[in-house]
DNA sequence: ACCAAAGTGTAGCTTGTGCTACAAATAGTG
DNA sequence: CACTATTTGTAGCACAAGCTACACTTTGGT
């Protein structure tokens, strides 16, 4: 039964998507990592994201299931082309919202916070949008 | 402990932030539905957010608990003051970020959709400067 | 080669949000 | 008034993400 129901399609974004949310974070992390430091490994992330190990190994376990990332025990993490897709896309995303945000004349330190909360609710023509201004 | 440790102060908002934003949807809904029938019953949310009527009950069993909804078994649901002073500044951010979208360019239905998601992620610098946009 | 330290895994708890199924209350209609 | 339909509550399950505590690698130093 589709919500043919009532005023919001918009508020059918609710579990699923902070799912979503955490797996762009996840993999555009492990894609800088890894390029910043050849390999990427539990306690990176456990730093990056100030979480648990174990909610990272958790997270990552998810990851895997759903083909974005590989790992086995004790090793670091690599990234599935699907999950460096991801990441590619995830960060494009964030560089648009960012210099976006610092264009409009948000300072760089809010800019860069406000870009991570709002990357992942933009619709493809809102980014399409910033992208114009970005390059006027 | 305080993040000392990483790059991320910005990625402290996890769980307790989404539950942040359910409040803020939660209580922006009733106050709208408030004003447009007078009462607002979990039925009313139900269809509101399309979600089970058991999802909107517990939800606002905690938004009791936190003192920002009024609700007795089967009757209406109420804001309390401090319920009621979060819906305010929620719909006004709300309003900002809608006239925002709208003004630069986004298509309305779509600038509806990603101000809903945007809105609990702008930070009150990102905020002024939109209102400044807005008013230009 | 060993032992300690660092890193990672697993068990098991918490909270938030989602659900279905069933029970109880309220409202509406004959 | 009684009976049904609608609304709301409760029980109990799933899953994501957070945690601590404890066990087990792996790494590094002597």
């Amino acid at each position: 039964m589709k919500p043919t129901t009532s005023s919001s399609a918009s508020h059918q974004r609710t579990r699923k998507d902070h799912a979503t949310e955490a797996a762009e974070d996840y993999v555009e992390a492990i894609d800088d990592i890894l390029s910043a430091k050849g390999e990427c490994r539990v306690d990176d992330l456990r730093k990056h994201f100030s979480v648990s190990h174990v909610t990272v190994s958790r997270i990552l376990a998810r990851l895997q299931r759903e083909g974005l990332v590989r790992k086995e025990a004790y090793r670091p993490v690599s990234l599935t082309k699907k999950g460096k897709r991801l990441a590619d896309q995830s960060r494009e995303r964030h560089q648009i919202v960012l210099e976006f945000l610092k264009k409009l004349g948000v300072s760089a330190e809010v800019a860069e916070m406000d870009a991570e909360g709002i990357e992942h609710h933009v619709s493809e023509e809102t980014l399409e949008v910033m992208r114009r201004f970005n390059t006027k």
